[in-house]
DNA sequence: ATCAAATTTTACAACTCGATAACAACTTCC
DNA sequence: GGAAGTTGTTATCGAGTTGTAAAATTTGAT
């Protein structure tokens, strides 16, 4: 037997009608680790997604009522990956999945380790490859949630690493101080945008970043590597 | 047939030592527009790598010589994705390749159509959304919002990069004044047309493009290209 | 409930952009 | 060539935007 490994716990939505095979899946998910939701029909995959921070979807696509590539067109559409079951012999199928934003496919009937392997692709190709970045004498954990320049911490609080966070994954990018609040206060944030300009001020100050954090006038901030 | 459509052309890699295969999935990259290059065994892999901007790799493990995994691993340690070929009844073999990076693995013996999807998936994901204009030696970026000469960023201001959109979507054509103010300042503008004159003259003094933007007596400008 | 830390809001100082004005240089046409 | 009209260039200034510190509020731990 295969170990698998993967740094992180993920939580997995499954979709498929046949309960044994849910069950089988949920099992193995469990044995390497991850959370996950069960779902018997695609109907209430939209609420899931929307109630619930999802890493990934399993899905068959021969559920009954609902037709299962319009749900992965759903899913596709959130940003969330999906890997879907198909029968073994059916290849339009297969392709049409890839076709329309799936991550992967498994034939049934399949091999739990092959499952399991493919979702870890998925979930790695997905997760930050190197979970430090290093950006001008900072290093930034972006799992310690810890920034170092020339080896002392710097404390940070929450909204301020996140907002690091979110312009180190776009640098070079200019943020309009809508997606940031969109990105980390949330859609339902009701605020002055003016708070933004407050919480970059801090980092500019804790990093020494007044050069690498640009006012981009009239839109936003970017971070210059 | 499913017809696959793909935006871009790619090159792609083809590692096989059967030359029946190896041929066979040329034809069919072949068809569908993309570039390739053949090796028969995994000992060239880098030098081509290394002399190629190779966007894909497709390797069969069961190469003679060299281990087929090590090839992956140095493939991935480039940074360039790779499906590789293995046989239908070695799950562990199937399994290993994931975990070591490769992107995705197709059981051989296998179909072509389902080949080109997943090369498919794989290029569009690799591939960077761009909406890039080059235009004599100027890269503007429509979605950035950013213009690059020789690789340095030029600063725009508000204005003058829309005014800049508008010269480029309609290249070699006169705007007048009175099209240019309405597009780039809005019907309600109802200052003083002079005011296109100044930030023309700014995108002539920042691009260095005297010569492209030409004035057209009693008129207005034309981008020529 | 109380306190400290984190976060948001506020208020004002500092700055940026771009419209306009003013003048120089150029085009056209007689 | 020169007058009239058009465009190039530079400088200025105000409206609107951002920086900043400090006050007000919320959050979270005990």
């Amino acid at each position: 037997m295969l170990v698998m490994e993967c740094d992180r716990m993920a939580k997995i939505l499954i979709v498929d009608d046949e309960r044994a095979i849910n069950d089988l899946i949920a099992v193995h998910l469990k044995m390497v680790g991850h959370e996950y939701i069960q779902l018997y029909s695609g109907d209430q995959v939209s609420d899931v997604l929307h109630a619930n921070k999802i890493d990934l979807v399993i899905l068959d696509v021969m559920l009954p009522g609902k037709d299962g590539f319009e749900v992965i067109s759903e899913i596709v559409k959130r940003n969330v990956p999906v890997i879907y079951l198909t029968a073994r012999d059916s290849l339009a199928d297969k392709v049409h999945g890839l076709e329309i934003g799936a991550e992967d496919y498994i034939a049934k009937p399949f091999e739990a380790v092959e499952l399991i392997a493919r979702i870890h692709v998925i979930l790695r190709r997905n997760q930050r490859e190197n979970n430090e970045i290093i950006l001008d004498h900072i290093v930034v954990d972006l799992d310690k949630h810890t920034v170092m320049v020339q080896g002392q911490r710097i404390d940070m609080t929450n909204k301020e690493f996140q907002l690091l966070e979110l312009l180190i994954q776009n640098k070079n990018i200019a943020l309009s101080r809508e997606r940031i609040v969109e990105r980390v206060w949330g859609f339902d944030f009701y605020g002055d945008t003016r708070t933004v300009d407050v919480h970059i001020q801090k980092l500019r100050k804790k990093l020494n970043w007044d050069n690498q954090i640009k006012t981009v006038y009239k839109y936003g901030y970017r971070l210059e590597v």
